[in-house]
DNA sequence: GTATTTTTAGAGTAATTACTCTAGAGTGTC
DNA sequence: GACACTCTAGAGTAATTACTCTAAAAATAC
């Protein structure tokens, strides 16, 4: 691998496993055996090697998001969807957390991130309005807009909710389980609004996706 | 006001203007025209600042989650307690905000964290089995805990959302109708849920919650 | 009024951090 | 072998930051 993406790569793991803040860029150098200066030849600053994460991670939700072509929306669409996403997610976490601070002392890619969430909004709005015009979702009571922002919210707190609140130390890590149930939040979310045909399937494929947190009686 | 408290409400304040990380503890004696030593007679150190304003979090979040007592919920009440805590939430915003990190540094603050997060939690539980037992919500479909556990997930991200992809301008400030559209969104959870009976009037109370948010066309 | 305690100022410090600079090693070309 | 270009090492620095220390001022007690 190039030492440029040795960079990234590892500035991307420490990030993740520490937070941006308390990554240093000798940090990363360090870790790498490689000294500060060698670093700083390939970025400029920190800001840069952030920027070019965030890049990989818009790209990859961008990806994940697109509408099926030629065809409509089936069952199971949505259910990966949400596990794709919610991967991306995760291998971007520190983007998540750290994300208001980033902008804030970032104006560049404030400008950037706003049309990213944006347009990552009206994706999971097409979805949505996809189910309700496949007929799996009762258009009555379903709003697409309402649902797409609920889904993005719950999307990008959950990895959050599983570090504050259900971790009990910052050693334990994260299971697939707890990540699953995060994809049954958002999927939870349909349980009053489904057609009466769509919902025997539905809550079938729900229930696979339903996992208990481990949160000790206290 | 004792200088003690002047200094809890100056951090405060510094915290949610420009985010915990950015604000040292120099910065609050100089914007309270005192010197550092002065703030380190009164506070150990800058994470004692910070816990004892969680303190003030925690308390005002759980008084605001209580049930009534001795009646049961009437239609209004969710709304009021999504109000009320959405308050305390912006009042407090930097703990949202900078979570994951503040817990990460200080063992103590995330072992108060947790059950504080649960206990919040359980509370929000019990007012929507509240609503079911009150014949609001159809209780075929509605699962008080799910339900309790992505109201808590929307409240927490709601003020994070509004500034880092709605609002085009750090200078912006939040305006009361961003908020409003915050407890909308709970609110709206709901659409699908709504028992025949309770339908025709949560509804009207739902269209008082709804607000657009100031997206540009771009 | 004096003794005691609480509160405050302000200079100072050790550690950290993002980043710079210079010089040299490696690699390829002619 | 000379030259050019890319890559890397590593010492160094200016700025910042959380926090300490000493001494004096202010409040309080008796």
């Amino acid at each position: 691998m190039k030492t440029r993406d040795r960079i990234l790569h590892a500035s991307l793991q420490l990030f993740n496993e520490q937070g941006e803040r308390s990554v240093t860029t000798n940090h990363i150098a360090a870790h790498l055996g490689m000294s500060p200066g060698n670093l700083y030849y390939h970025f400029r600053n920190k800001q840069q090697i952030i920027a070019e994460l965030f890049e990989g991670y818009a790209t990859e939700v961008e990806q994940n998001l697109a509408l099926p072509q030629g065809r409509a929306l089936d069952l199971d669409d949505k259910a990966r969807y949400l596990e794709a996403v919610a991967e991306v997610m995760w291998r971007y976490r520190f983007l998540l957390r750290d994300l208001e601070h980033l902008l804030a002392s970032d104006a560049a890619l404030a400008a950037r991130y706003r049309p990213f969430s944006r347009k990552a909004l009206q994706a999971i709005e097409a979805i949505f309005q996809g189910t309700i015009d496949a007929g799996i979702l009762d258009a009555r009571y379903a709003d697409a807009s309402v649902l797409a922002l609920n889904s993005w919210l719950l999307m990008n707190s959950w990895v959050s909710f599983l570090c504050t609140t259900v971790l009990n130390d910052p050693q334990d890590s994260l299971t697939p389980q707890m990540l699953q149930r995060g994809v049954y939040q958002v999927l939870a979310q349909e349980m009053g609004l489904l057609s009466e045909a769509a919902r025997p399937r539905v809550e079938v494929m729900l229930q696979a996706f339903y996992a208990d947190l481990p949160v000790d009686p206290s």
